[in-house]
DNA sequence: GGCTAACGGAATGAACCGTTCCGGTCCAGC
DNA sequence: GCTGGACCGGAACGGTTCATTCCGTTAGCC
């Protein structure tokens, strides 16, 4: 065994709580649900054994990240809004905090397993609190009008693509195209008109309904 | 059997060739390289032997729908550059022909296997066409300074996300978020700058050399 | 009317993956 | 210092999926 750490057993099963999770989270993002667990838990550093000790099954443990990565947003996006001056500062924190945090890991979810109630009422609220970010930047003029919540969605999900060298290079490609959308989304002197209603939220919700 | 159009069994065997092509270019598209020969068989309304009969391999396959696409995409960039009056039209062009084309697809293949030779010649050519377009726009000043060809590249597989309800709307979205993005490479009054330098050809064409 | 080429789809065999099981290892309490 | 039980890493198992092949059938051509 590699307990390099001090603690004896016991330490070592709490660090490994929380190691197991960043790993899954890494895994999923990069290659989706379908990354076999044998994945996480090499990447963890942690035996099959371990994995299982914790999690009853692969789909407990992408909920349980699920719920977290939600929590997560929920929060970035109510402290964006409690504490930004602008309405615009709050959007571009909150888009910056959520595809740092990878928030795009929660798509590759879509359909796999059922959505719990606590998950439904994590995603009302999440999408109540992007309302208010967009409203307050829209109002102040920082935004173009013909910009929905749902948009936001749909713009985080198409950052999250990943194919670039390195891991950190990137996060970098990452935010250079975020930067270059915020940019898009500004109130623009000779603004092109967006093709296609935007999506509503029944369509994004949509896809982790069916269950093909 | 389903010969419902006119012709014999040559008719139908040459109307099955372009059948499988536009069916195995959905499916790729859609799920990637992992996609089933049988999904393929059955979009394009054909049983496997006839699949088989045409291409040796998936990898055959996948390899004659990459030299396609990259075919047409130095098509699409050279007939732009030559037929628009101005460096942003032709770069607008190009950028909406490449993704109504869905040239995403072939980023799904990356690293799945060997480039030819043909391959890399097509890669260089398509490389030149888009720089010159880029530079045309960018001497007009119809685009913001800071963006390279290689920018170009990855907007476009950024854009290939596909995960809305119905293919047509997939559509819609893909040329709305174009619409947004093309506006953020527009000069702006005051452009938000760029972080990270930008992705340079060879790393763009590493994920293709690395077969892991 | 039979011959042959092309067809669709079932059969095959290998690879992969989620999950379970087991022999070894380490700490806690004596 | 020694031992019992909890915990660890990883090999083994069973099921599923998929690329590829094979074969009985069918439709045009002579």
């Amino acid at each position: 065994m590699t307990t390099s750490q001090s603690g004896g057993r016991k330490a070592e099963a709490a660090r490994n709580d929380l190691t197991v999770l960043n790993a899954a989270r890494e895994v999923f993002f990069e290659q989706g649900y379908d990354a076999p667990m044998s994945a996480i838990a090499e990447r963890a550093g942690v035996g099959m054994g371990s994995l299982y000790r914790r999690y009853r099954s692969k789909e407990e443990l992408a909920r349980c990240l699920c719920v977290l990565s939600m929590k997560g947003t929920n929060e970035s996006a109510e402290r964006a809004l409690a504490e930004e001056s602008s309405g615009w500062s709050a959007l571009v924190r909150f888009m910056a905090e959520s595809i740092d945090r990878g928030v795009g890991m929660v798509a590759q979810f879509a359909g796999e397993f059922p959505v719990t109630p606590e998950m439904v009422a994590l995603s009302e609220r999440g999408a109540a609190a992007m309302q208010a970010i967009l409203d307050r930047a829209t109002a102040e003029g920082s935004v173009r009008p013909d910009i929905t919540a749902g948009d936001l969605v749909y713009l985080l999900q198409i950052l999250r693509t990943n194919s670039a060298p390195t891991p950190t290079r990137v996060t970098t490609l990452r935010t250079r195209y975020l930067t270059l959308l915020l940019d898009g989304l500004r109130p623009h002197p000779t603004p092109t008109p967006l093709p296609g209603p935007a999506p509503t939220w029944p369509e994004i919700s949509t896809r982790w309904t069916q269950t093909p």
